[in-house]
DNA sequence: GCCGATTTGTCCGTATGTATC
DNA sequence: CGATACATACGGACAAATCGG
């Protein structure tokens, strides 16, 4: 099923840019010329174009076109950036993904732990633990925390295999947006038993927090995601408002 | 000079929200209630509304209405997420903000250079070495390579005050865009050296490095900032396209 | 379960302003 | 100065989701 149209056209442009249609720091045809292209109205190809510049794909400028500012990237480890999965993300790379769950239980959250997480006191959540691994090598310790209100019957089978695909296949979630906080981490003792960290190399993880949010607007997740310092990259494009 | 009227609203209204004008998960008034107050047409408040939900403030929800999901962030450190001076972010956070300039020369890029700021081969540039210090605490050293040809006439004595200042108000640029690449990695002797960094602690730091466009489409800067870890965090919101 | 009212989502056409060439 | 190209703003039409009676 046909999204929108100005989603068709932001995803064929960028497909184009990335396939070197344009050559970098080319510009891009006229807006007239595009709207005559796509046979859209003005609005929707311009809605199009802002999504690219959120992306750092191109920039417009006033009086002289779009440019195309898109750069392949180096691309040699993990990458976030958007809301996806570990699995997708390996796909997408072309490796091999493989979950384990090391802990699954369920709790109720004391004081502590609802400041933590942003749930509110006493909350009833799952809380799993579980190694990624790509290419046999394991990357990151998630802690995932999810409102059992909100995301009922989930299971340690569901678990190793994809919670995502379980919230919106079976539940019909909708996951809308995720709050991130970056930070860096000394090394714990969990840390070192499942990803295999010698202290003498690196004593830091790098630690991204995570508040996820459904369609119906409440905040259904919590996680906390260890990463091996020596795989991990966070991409971001910042625009000047 | 007034600028836009979306933009006029995106603020009050994101000013509305940070001083609690509607509690945690309450629906703002709709759309047409807020074409009233502010006399516009509802695409102009829609955008000012679509700039709230890419900074994680408000979600919207076809049939429902707008949701606040806006917490105010512990902020107990540095932060980022937009495109921001040190000293601006310092100033916000009502810190003693102080900048010293460690190196100051000009140089053109060999290859590998030009492999990693992304400039071409060849390129003439300023290369800077600046330690922030917050409160009298060095918390981060920076790498900054600017292109001469963009940016001429850079100084030392600029180079210790502000050199954004200098770039906006001085030669009138105006910055459009940042990629950024956040990652993790060893202390090196520089890092030690000048961020007071104690081995046996933290052998790492937190490294943002940074392509920087002006309105013309060039990229005139590269930078790469080692933070030290405990005083880093950065900030994100993902939004599911 | 249906229907209508409410509310947000998408799309179009047009007018005007501003920067560039 | 005129032509080109992007930026802002308005108004209208219809679709889709939600909610209450």
């Amino acid at each position: 099923m046909p999204k929108s149209i100005y989603e068709d056209i932001y995803k064929d442009l960028k497909q184009k840019i990335e396939n070197n249609t344009f050559a970098y720091q080319e510009l891009l045809p006229p807006e007239n010329s595009l709207i005559q292209t796509y046979g859209c109205s003005r609005n929707t190809l311009r809605r199009a174009v802002g999504l690219l510049v959120n992306d750092g794909y191109v920039q417009t400028m006033q009086g002289k076109g779009v440019r195309n500012i898109y750069q392949p990237c180096e691309q040699t480890a993990f990458t976030i950036g958007e809301i996806e999965t570990f699995t997708e993300s390996a796909v997408r790379n072309g490796q091999q993904a493989f979950t384990r769950v090391a802990l699954f239980t369920e709790l109720q959250l004391n004081k502590k732990q609802a400041a933590m997480t942003g749930f509110p006191e006493n909350a009833e959540v799952y809380y799993i633990q579980r190694i990624h691994y790509l290419d046999d090598v394991p990357l990151i310790i998630n802690h995932n925390y999810f409102l059992k209100e909100a995301v009922p019957g989930l299971t340690k089978e569901i678990a190793e295999h994809s919670i995502y695909q379980y919230l919106e296949n079976t539940l019909h979630m909708t996951i809308v947006n995720s709050k991130r906080i970056m930070t860096v981490e000394k090394v714990t003792e969990i840390d070192e038993k499942y990803l295999a960290l010698n202290i003498k190399d690196y004593n830091c993880v790098a630690v991204v927090s995570s508040q996820t949010y459904n369609s119906d607007g409440v905040m259904f997740e919590y996680t906390q995601s260890r990463h091996r310092p020596d795989h991990f990259r966070f991409y971001d494009n910042a625009v000047r408002k």
